[in-house]
RNA sequence: GGCCCCAUCGUCUAGCCCGGCCUAGGACACCAGGUUUUCAUCCUGGCGACAGGGGUUCAAAUCCCCUUGGGGUCACCA
């Protein structure tokens, strides 16, 4: 079959984009690039009441976000147009009659009342939930007779007897049997057609050549694959893909984590590192290389390559890659990338931080080391922007200074002999770390004191915090007068 | 429950299609050691898997069957 290239990625507008998605959009988008093809988007906003217009821009943003472009779309259109759904309401009434023309389709006059009783019946009786082809045999006449006359109906598809197979680009040969397929409901009563109905016009009127999707549609596929060849068409090529799962072994869900694309840029991670994580979820360069960029992707990606089971989420090797990624990048891209999560925490302007950049470039440039994403940046440097009195101490910071008994009397002797040595320094000159540190280490040597036995209780002052960098720089970063501030707070509430 | 899909270290995976090079490779995590004022980074080492049972074959992680386990799906949602 050589017809044009052409995927899409149809996302529902009726909230954040999964990371399932995310994922999703990538492989098709880089199928699209590895092979010349076209990569579009629809928007399936049949769902009137869930889809809105926030959604929808909100999913666009992430997939720009991570990199995604694509050929035609509903915000640059393309020669497919309308790439919304509810827009090609008209196509899929055109196909609709089609179908009940040649009797492929027929009208349903069963209430919602006795479709439940139906459904009741069969669960009683432990049979399958399906339809049970009631009206599927209704004559031609009446069927337009009782129509005509007003009554309220749906449009079924006629499933044919025999079986459907398709060869899946993930799964390889896939059969069902066809008495496993229900009459499903293209056309609801109110006249808006399905999903499963729309999703296969707007597939063959847009020339899709190929329907990469989540493994969740694999029992969709049988229905669509039959109602496109009613169609006179000729089905796309499928592949489905494995499923996301949650530490608890099922489909990815809020229990077990976030689940939005949004909610892993809102943390911070990396955008290069979010796309590499997602390509390691089902698909593996070549078994030993971890880390790639997205070309390095797009060159060795192929359908056939992806794995048939679904992969447990693993947020610490998500991190691991965060933190990869930020080594990489220069202290300058760094500090910008951290800089709006410093912001969004509300303790310091924009303008106040780029009024000492090159003091912001020194904290960014010691942090970057333990830091997996942006926020957690935002997190560990929020004491440089406390107020002296207001520092949060972390539970197993404060336990560690209050394994030293002596911690009050040492703090207490070093600030006496700290605060001359810094009372000569002026606010507006940096703490001269080096000179400092060493003092200091002549100072507990000769008071006979173990390096963590003032060094502990002295970080948990500065800073609150049970690790971090170099304790002197964190002096001159806070500056003699807070330095000395929050040791005497520290005196207080250490004791 | 019916139908469908899946099955290699705790996790992500390579190998499986085209049996032998696999005493099964890499990564995360974990453990131990080194560097270090702490945490971390970095380096070194360790732990750790072919779900079970039958076949086929000279030979099976690789092919076939069964069992078990897990997942998906059963709407006038998408």
């Amino acid at each position: 079959m050589t017809r044009p290239l052409r995927v899409r990625f149809a996302p529902s507008p009726t909230g954040q984009l999964h990371i399932g998605g995310a994922r999703t959009a990538l492989f098709n988008w880089a199928y699209a690039r590895r092979f010349g093809g076209k990569f579009l988007l629809r928007i399936e906003d049949t769902d009137p009441v869930r889809s809105t217009a926030e959604f929808e821009h909100a999913i666009l943003d992430g997939l720009r976000e991570i990199g995604l472009d694509w050929d035609e779309g509903p915000d640059v259109g393309g020669p497919f147009a309308p790439y919304h759904q509810v827009k090609r309401l008209e196509i899929h009434k055109r196909y609709a009659a089609e179908l009940l023309e040649r009797g492929q389709a027929y009208r349903c006059f069963c209430t919602r009342e006795r479709l439940e009783e139906m459904t009741k019946e069969q669960d009683a009786k432990k049979e399958k939930n399906a339809y049970d082809g009631r009206c599927r045999e209704l004559p031609v006449a009446e069927s337009a007779r009782r129509a005509t006359a007003g009554e309220a109906f749906t449009l079924r598809f006629r499933v044919p007897a025999g079986e459907t197979r398709f060869q899946d680009h993930v799964r390889g040969d896939v059969v069902f049997d066809n008495k496993e397929v229900e009459d499903w409901v293209m056309v609801r009563s109110d006249g808006n057609p399905t999903y499963n109905f729309v999703v296969v016009c707007d597939d063959a009127d847009m020339e899709i050549s190929h329907v990469f999707r989540g493994e969740e549609h694999l029992v969709n596929t049988p229905k669509q694959v039959l109602l496109c060849r009613a169609l006179g068409k000729t089905p796309p090529e499928f592949g489905h893909l494995p499923l996301m799962l949650g530490t608890d072994r099922k489909k990815l869900s809020k229990r077990t984590g976030d689940t939005a694309l949004s909610d892993y840029i809102a943390r911070g991670f990396p955008r290069a590192a979010i796309v590499n994580f997602l390509c390691l979820q089902g698909w593996a360069l070549d078994g030993s290389t971890e880390v790639f960029s997205v070309d390095e992707f797009v060159q060795h990606f192929d359908i056939d390559d992806v794995g048939k089971s679904g992969s447990i989420f693993d947020i610490e090797k998500f991190l691991w890659l965060g933190g990869d990624y930020i080594r990489r990048e220069s202290l300058e891209e760094l500090a910008e990338h951290c800089l709006p999560h410093v912001l969004a925490r509300g303790a310091v302007t924009e303008g106040a931080l780029r009024l000492r950049w090159p003091w912001f470039l020194s904290v960014v440039g010691a942090e970057r080391e333990r830091i997996r994403t942006y926020g957690e940046f935002a997190e560990r440097t929020a004491y440089l922007f406390a107020a002296d009195e207001g520092v949060e101490y972390a539970d197993d910071a404060l336990s560690g200074a209050k394994k030293h008994a002596q911690r009050v009397d040492t703090l207490r002797a070093y600030l006496e002999w700290l605060r001359p040595r810094l009372a000569a320094t002026p606010e507006a000159n940096p703490v001269d770390a080096a000179a400092v540190r060493d003092a200091t280490k002549a100072w507990v040597a000769e008071k006979g004191l173990k390096m963590p036995a003032l060094f502990q209780p002295l970080r948990v002052a500065l800073t609150g915090l049970a690790g971090g960098p170099d304790l002197f720089d964190a002096m001159t970063w806070l500056g003699a007068a807070a330095t000395l501030r929050r040791i005497e707070v520290a005196i207080e509430r250490l004791a």
